[in-house]
DNA sequence: GTAATTGCAAATTCTTTGCACGGTC
DNA sequence: GACCGTGCAAAGAATTTGCAATTAC
């Protein structure tokens, strides 16, 4: 889906629940969707969402980020470096992507396919837990820090 | 393993790194040991803490969890709720464990057999990342909140 | 003895909130 | 004109740091 269509969807969103999509939300929107593969906390959205519009406040973007995760439009994710980053749901994905952490470098990957089917059946048969999503990251060595060392 | 053995390993794992067992680290210790089930903040530490040494300090409480951290001793994590919670590593685990958190009490469940085998097998051939650890939380609603409905 | 460790308070960092003003239907 | 949304500055919460005094080994 490219970013206009994305774009039209979420406006109907915000709709839907009776939030406006005014200039400062929409420049939000569009940095996420422009960094899409990139995890950004709120302060790194500010400085782009800055550069399209300088009139626009961190608070403002604190408070669009949480209304766009109460819609479950973007998830909140944290990698214990004490800072929240925003991550884009991906279009019609049932459950939350992966993460590959890099211990090395800190680079962060995605993992779009859904590895857990199994796991999941096997938590909600045997423990009886009724799941709803889950936060999955691999802590490691990425390819590139393997082949430097 | 018991508290008193478990004490005692730790004891030697902190000498072995240069570290010294002082009284407070001790008590930090003991907290861990004795509510190794939940998953305390390091306020929630410190406060079981004082309850034993009134004349400790809330920063002392962090830097021994950021030493037991470093030594892999306990497990930094979050829930995404803005607080940092810390985990005492089972004895032997190659592993870090999962978690089950309810979305409708709060209450985290623990899953200690590791379910990631033929995951992390997938992650490392087609995605060629060295596995290290991992961190995976299925967010859901438990058992007793099911009845409840 | 001496380097590590501590408690306290101040500083930092990340995030939220109060409030007066501006824009929209 | 009611109401939602905004920017700014101040408040708040979690964590870290500087430093002089203390302690473990």
């Amino acid at each position: 889906m490219n970013t206009t269509a994305a774009l039209k969807k979420t406006k109907k969103q915000l709709h839907e629940s009776g939030f406006k999509l005014t200039p400062q939300r929409e420049a939000t929107l569009q940095v996420l969707l422009e960094n899409e593969k990139d995890h950004l906390s709120a302060e790194e959205i500010f400085f782009f969402v800055r550069k399209k519009n300088a009139e626009i406040g961190l608070a403002t973007v604190y408070r669009t980020l949480e209304i766009l995760t109460d819609l479950r439009i973007v998830d909140k994710v944290s990698f214990n470096d004490g800072v929240a980053r925003y991550d884009l749901r991906k279009e019609g994905a049932k459950h939350f992507h992966h993460h590959l952490l890099c211990l090395e470098c800190g680079n962060i990957e995605e993992v779009e396919e859904d590895l857990l089917g199994s796991v999941e059946e096997i938590v909600e048969q045997k423990y009886h837990f009724l799941v709803k999503d889950h936060r999955l990251t691999f802590h490691g060595v990425c390819q590139n820090c393997q082949n430097k060392q």
